[in-house]
DNA sequence: AATGAATGAGGTTTCATTCAT
DNA sequence: GATGAATGAAACCTCATTCAT
C-alpha cells in the first residue's frame, strides 16, 4: 500500500513485493554495516540476489532504497505495537505492559532502527515528512495508553513528553547499545525505567 | 591539545588553530544543511574562506572535517558542562541546577549536536572510539552531580540509567525538534522533565 | 590467462580479452611518447575506444594497464621466440639464426621493447618480479640454444653471459637507436654482432 | 659550467654550486626509491636541507632538478673516464685495462647509472639531447681506445658496435643486477666479457 | 637569501543510472 | 522480466609553483 509511492515498471504486483521484500532484507544488512551512502547499489543487488538492471526495475532511484527499508521498518513496528498494545485499557499495569513488549520489540529491532535511526536524514524532504508521520502515529498510540491509563489527568504536553520519553528510552537501548548494554539486559533495563517513570527520585519502590 | 590527532602540514600552530576553527564553522552549517557526505571538500573550503589546496594543509582526509568538528563540538560542550556544574554540592537543587543549565546548553548548541549525532558513525573506528570516549566522560560528569545530590543510596546501574536519561533526553530536544517544539520552550521543556524526573507519575507535586 | 592477475567486474570474458587488446593498443602508443606517468587515463580511455567508466570496468588501477601492456609484449615476444627458435637444433648455424630472428624481433617491436623498458620500474614489486620472471624465461631460451649448439663445453656462467649479452643486444636496437640507426639496418646490426660474437677481436672471418 | 643551463636567481655562484650540490645528492637517492614521477618537490628540498621556497630560488622547474642529477652524473661518469683511459696507447692491453675501469666506474655508479637510465626520457627534448651528446662524447672516447689499440684495421661500423657494446654492458652490469650479480662479481663479469670480447666463440684462451 | 602558507589545475577513481539485448 | 556493459558527472586529493614576509 505505501509501496505505491516508488513506482515500479513492473507489472505483477505479487512479484515487485517479493523482489522488494529480498531488497529491503539485503539492503539492511548493508547499510547496518557501511551506512546508506558507503553502500552501492550493485552491492544492494548483490545482497537482493539480482542483477543491477533487475534492481532498477523495480526502483527509480538509489534512495528508493532507503525508503523502502524505512517504510518497512516502521511497518513492522507499527504491526507489532499494534498487536501488544491495547489502547483501551486503563490500568497503571496496561501501561507497564505496553513499556515493557515495546522495549522488548526495540531490542528485537534493534539493528533495523539504529539504520533508521542514522540515515532518515539522507531521505527526500517528502519522504522524510511521510516518516515522521509514521512516527508521530507510534507516539500517539503510547500518548494513548499513558491518557488511559494514568488515574489523575495530566496536561496535554506532559503526556507527549511522556511519551516522547519512553519512545525514545526505547530507541536509546538500541543506538546507545555500547554504554547500556554493559550494565543491564534488556529486562532489567526495562524494569529500572519502568521504575524511574512509576516513582521518580523521591519514591523508591519496588514495581 | 586533542588536535594532535589530525596532522598538518602547517608548522605554525596558531595559525592551524586560527584556520581549523573556521573550517569547522563553515563545515557545521554545511553538515547541518545537506549532510557530510553531500557536502563537498570544495564547498567546504569555499565556506572556510580558503581554496580547496589550503583545506588539504590543514587536514589529510575529508574525514579528519568531520572529526574536527565533532571534536570541536565535545569540547565546548564539556567546559560549558564543567562551568556550570559543581559535581561537590550534595544538594537536590545543585541536580536540578546543572541539569537545567544542560539542558540550556543542548539548546544553544542544537544544530552542532544534531550534525554530531547523525554523522558520527561516518567516522573511522578509531575516532569513533575517541569520540564515544568523550561522551562516556560527559556522562558520569552527570553521575556525579546524581550521586551527590540524593539523599537515598541507589544502585550503581540506577544512576548510570539516571544519567544516561538525562543526557539523551537534552539531545532529544535537538534531534527531535519537530515533535517537541510544538508543544515547548526549552523552559518549559526543562521544567517538565525535571518534574518527571522527581516525581515520576506516582506524585504530583510541584518542583 | 595471464590476465587472471587483472580482475575486471566484466564477466564476458571474450569481451575483456577484446577490451584489454583495444586497451594495450591504445596505451602503446601514448606511453611510447609521453610515458606512463604524463599520460592520463583519460587520453587511455580515449585511445582505446571507451569511455573513462567503461575503461575501470576493465582494471582496477591506472597501473593496470601498464602491467596489461608489458604482458601483452612479452607474451607476443615470447610466441614469436618460440616459433623461430628450436634449442633442439645443434649447429652453430641454428644459433646464427636464433640470434637473427631474435633482433629481426626486436626490429618490430622496437617501441613496445622501449616502454616496456623505460617503464617497468613503475610497476607494483609483484608485478615487476612476474615481468622479470618471463624475462628470465626468454633469456634461458638463449641459454638453451647457445649450449646446444656450441661444439665445446663452456662454464654455466659463460653461457649465462652470452645469452645476456645478445638479449641486451636486441634490446639495445631500439633503446639505442639514437646511435645505431645512423650506421647500420636491422640486417647490417645483426650480421656485425654475430660477427663479432663469433670471432671476436683476434680473428677476422667471414660469417 | 653546463649548469648555465639551469638558471638560478641566486647571485652567489659559490652558493648556487654548493646548493644544486645538496640537492643532487638528496635527490638522487629518492629518483632511485620511487623515481622521479613519484618524487615530489618537496621532498627533494627536505632531502637537501631546505625549504621548498629555497628550492625554488636554485631552479625554475622540478624538471631542472633531474637535469642536473643526469648532468652530474655524467660529468663525474666523464672525469672518470678521462682519468683512466688514456686514447693514445696503443697496446691490446691498454684497451682491456680501459674496459676494466670502466666497468669498475660502473659498478662504483650502479645507482647513479640507473636512475639516469631510466628517467632521461622525463627530460624535455632540448635537455635529452643535451645528455645523449654527452653520451656521445663518452662512446667516441671507447672507438679511440678501441681503433688505436686494434693491429688490424676495422670498418667505422665495427668500431662504433664495439664501443656501444662495451657501453652498454657496462650499464648493464647496473640494470641487470637482479639477473647477473647472482653469477658474478664485477671483477669476474669484466674477465668474462673481456673474454668473449677478445675470441669470441671460436677460440678459447685465456686472457 | 630563506621561508613556508596559499593556490588551483588537473589527476585518478567511483558509482548511480541507462538501455540494448 | 532479467541482464550486465557502457556511460560520464563528479568526488577526493595531490603537488608544482608563487609570493609576501
Amino acid at each position: 500500500m505505501s509501496d505505491r509511492q516508488v513506482p515500479s515498471t513492473i507489472k505483477d504486483e505479487a512479484l515487485v513485493s517479493k523482489r522488494r521484500n529480498q531488497m529491503v532484507k539485503g539492503a539492511v544488512t548493508l547499510f547496518m554495516e557501511k551506512g546508506f551512502h558507503k553502500t552501492t547499489t550493485r552491492e544492494i543487488a548483490k545482497a537482493s540476489g539480482f542483477s543491477i538492471g533487475t534492481l532498477y526495475e523495480y526502483i527509480r532511484k538509489k534512495e528508493d532504497v532507503l525508503f523502502l527499508v524505512c517504510d518497512s521498518i516502521y511497518q513492522r513496528v507499527k504491526v507489532r505495537m499494534e498487536d501488544s498494545i491495547d489502547p483501551n485499557q486503563t490500568s497503571i499495569d496496561s501501561l507497564i505492559d505496553a513499556i515493557r513488549s515495546y522495549f522488548q520489540l526495540m531490542d528485537d529491532m534493534q539493528n533495523e532502527v539504529l539504520v533508521m535511526y542514522q540515515e532518515v536524514k539522507s531521505l527526500s524532504r517528502d519522504a522524510q515528512e511521510y516518516v515522521l508521520q509514521k512516527e508521530r502515529e507510534m507516539v500517539s498510540m503510547l500518548e494513548q495508553v499513558i491518557m488511559n491509563s494514568l488515574p489523575e489527568k495530566r496536561s496535554e504536553a506532559e503526556v507527549k513528553l511522556i511519551a516522547n520519553n519512553i519512545f525514545v528510552q526505547g530507541q536509546m537501548w538500541g543506538f546507545r547499545r555500547w554504554i547500556l548494554h554493559r550494565s543491564f539486559t534488556i529486562d532489567t533495563y526495562a524494569d529500572t525505567q519502568i521504575l524511574l517513570l512509576m516513582n521518580g527520585l523521591n519514591n523508591k519502590t519496588q514495581v
